[in-house]
RNA sequence: GGGGGUGUAGCUCAGUUGGUUAGAGCGAUCGCCUGUCACGCGAUAGGUCGAGGGUUCGAGUCCCUUCACUCCCGCCA
């Protein structure tokens, strides 16, 4: 028999009735009566009331033992009267009588208090992690966590994927996020890089014949922290397959989530064949590539409509001819909503640094005509028009946005959620996914220069012979993102396994043919051996569980987080490193200013 | 790198227009209490008001600097 139980805190029921048991567990309360005292025992499994009486020898020392203390009970368990059951325990119609007991592990004065719903300051959470650790909600998260990923592995599995591990030591790549990086010690003046993903391993895979790949990939990119996004490393279902097109890829991931979040969420999936909207439209109607498709609201282009003569909003028209675009919301039925409302979202706009946003609403006295602080720059004609493009009908409302396009995209983007907010537009109880599809190759940033938008990796989309490289804006690839309720979870892409082509891309993006051979290595010349084509995605297990979870910030569904500073306060990292150490990786620090 | 929020007892928070000795609940300690499950009742201890500087007869409160935590922008192929 185990020594220090017979049971789990969990699992005692009114069949364990005169039993002799023995539980061990936290002290999670006490309720002392002076002769009689109640104590909570908690272990991962549940709660069990435990009783002692002052006719037992060890109730004085029982009485005054810390809370969250570890102790083993032996005792008898009994039914409780009628009127003391508690059907919020699962053992709740039973107690333990307390015989003898020993003390397992002693708990000092705590520093915050572990059974209660109160929140404290994050600091003291991530300190002291092992107590937060203890608390129902944060627990349950992580048990869901290991579920989730344990589900994941059994279904991948299934569909016949092969799940392999990929280094963690490799190199630094010139693309994407700062690296973090890792000094060699056996070749002085030269480090390694942590993988922001396992991509070009995961190629390799493909190339060397394996079909399909997963791994729950664990992921290093050096970037500032967001609720979302932890800082330092994070976890993705990276999965790869070979000789597949785009729609095989949807089908495996469709497939899995649509299992997954029916399995751990009782919320409703929208559409079990998930939408695919090009990266242009979404652009438009949604002024992002991430859209929050339960808000019902979309976005319209009215720029031709300020190019009217009978309009006479000449701050919009002025811009307008300069190249900026008009986009506008339109609010259903919005006419009776006081002039309170309207400025909110007016003021609320420049605070995130725009201009703000012109509204009216449009009425029907007598003819057709637009109330508001700019309605009457609006000719019942040019009214019309509006309600043409936008479909909106007397009584509601339109906010309108006017800028360079990118600015205006993104006021649009924000307004549309705002709005929706303010409005209680958005049905919180349901998964809304979609695929963002048909990604441009290429980009222009700040410095005039083209850059991959995405994954250089990628295939370009069409006839390979008929590209026009001479246009690369023009050039779409293979390349999609699968987004829920407005986050993304994942990118993916058919990759381009034709080295020639893809020296051809890189050498548009400005590397010239040794550059891509020496930062790509290993995958260049793979490429060159006869690869099967092949794609993938790499769906982001955190943000996956915060959706399962509701939560909103990513450090409940990670065990133990690091700090928006990317500091590790319970384990004091990152820290200083002795002279010693530092001789040996030959590296000496600068003196900081 | 930039912007916003927060910082008062171990924890969660209140603290009015700048005004006497900075409060409450939980927790801790001590006492009372035999059916609670957020048990109840009473008492006690516990404070560099994040830190530094300034204005003032007087600062938790106003100003400046700074630190910590957090949210956002930049960044995140």
């Amino acid at each position: 028999m185990n020594k220090y139980r017979t049971h789990n805190c969990g699992e005692l029921t009114k069949k364990n009735t005169s039993k002799d048991i023995i539980l061990s567990g936290w002290v999670n309360k006490k309720r002392d009566h002076g002769n009689l005292l109640f104590i909570d025992l908690r272990d991962n499994y549940g709660v069990t009331q435990c009783v002692i009486d002052k006719s037992n020898k060890h109730f004085i020392k029982l009485e005054k033992i810390q809370l969250e203390s570890v102790i083993k009970i032996l005792g008898k368990v009994v039914e409780r009267d009628k009127d003391t059951i508690n059907l919020e325990l699962k053992t709740g119609e039973i107690e333990v009588v307390i015989d003898t007991f020993e003390i397992l592990g002693h708990c000092k004065e705590l520093p915050m208090p572990i059974f209660t719903d109160q929140e404290y300051a994050e600091e003291i959470r991530l300190k002291y992690r092992f107590l937060d650790l203890r608390r129902k909600k944060i627990h349950e998260n992580i048990i869901l966590r290991s579920q989730v990923i344990s589900f994941i592995r059994k279904e991948m599995n299934e569909l016949g994927f092969l799940e392999f591990q990929t280094p963690i030591l490799t190199s630094s790549s010139p693309e994407g996020a700062r690296d973090f990086l890792v000094p060699s010690r056996l070749n002085p003046g030269k480090f390694y890089a942590l993988p922001q993903a396992p991509q070009q391993f995961k190629q390799l895979i493909m190339v060397s014949g394996f079909d399909k790949y997963f791994q729950i990939a664990p992921c290093f990119r050096d970037e500032d922290a967001r609720a979302d996004r932890s800082p330092g490393e994070f976890y993705q279902l990276d999965l790869e397959m070979s000789f597949v097109e785009q729609e095989d890829v949807f089908n495996v991931v469709e497939k899995l989530m649509i299992n997954l979040f029916k399995k751990f969420s009782s919320k409703k999936i929208l559409s079990n064949k998930f939408p695919r909207i090009p990266y242009k439209e979404a652009m438009l109607k949604y002024g992002t590539d991430k859209p929050d498709l339960r808000n019902p609201l979309l976005i319209y282009d009215l720029t031709n409509v300020f190019t009217r003569e009978d309009v006479k909003f000449d701050i919009f028209k002025k811009l307008v001819k300069s190249g900026s675009k008009v986009r506008a919301i339109v609010t259903k039925n919005t006419k009776d909503k006081p002039r309170s409302f309207f400025d909110n979202i007016d003021k609320w706009a420049k605070s995130e640094g725009g201009s703000g946003l012109a509204y009216f609403t449009i009425e029907n006295q007598n003819e057709v005509s637009a109330k508001g602080p700019v309605g009457k720059f609006f000719s019942k004609q040019s009214l019309e028009e509006i309600m043409k493009i936008t479909g909106a009908k007397i009584g509601d409302s339109i906010f309108f946005a006017c800028g360079k396009i990118k600015d205006v995209e993104k006021i649009s983007s924000l307004a549309r959620e705002k709005i929706a907010h303010d409005l209680n537009l958005i049905d919180k109880n349901s998964f809304a996914f979609c695929w963002i599809v048909d990604y441009p190759m290429f980009e222009i940033d700040d410095d005039n220069k083209i850059k991959f938008s995405h994954n250089p990796f990628s295939m370009p989309q069409g006839d390979i012979e008929k590209i026009d490289f001479k246009n690369p804006l023009n050039i779409k690839a293979y390349q999609y993102d699968i987004v829920c309720n407005g986050i993304e979870l994942s990118s993916g892409a058919i990759r381009n396994h034709r080295p020639e082509l893809m020296y051809k891309l890189f050498s548009l993006a400005g590397y010239d043919k040794n550059q891509v051979d020496e930062k790509f290595s290993g995958m260049i010349n793979a490429l060159s051996y006869g690869a099967p084509p092949h794609g993938g995605i790499a769906p982001g297990v955190d943000r996956i569980l915060m959706l399962l979870a509701d939560e909103k910030n990513i450090r409940e569904v990670t065990m133990f987080p690091m700090n928006q500073n990317a500091q590790d306060l319970m384990m004091n990292a990152p820290s200083e490193v002795s002279e010693n150490q530092l001789k040996e990786l030959n590296l000496s620090l600068k003196k900081r200013k």
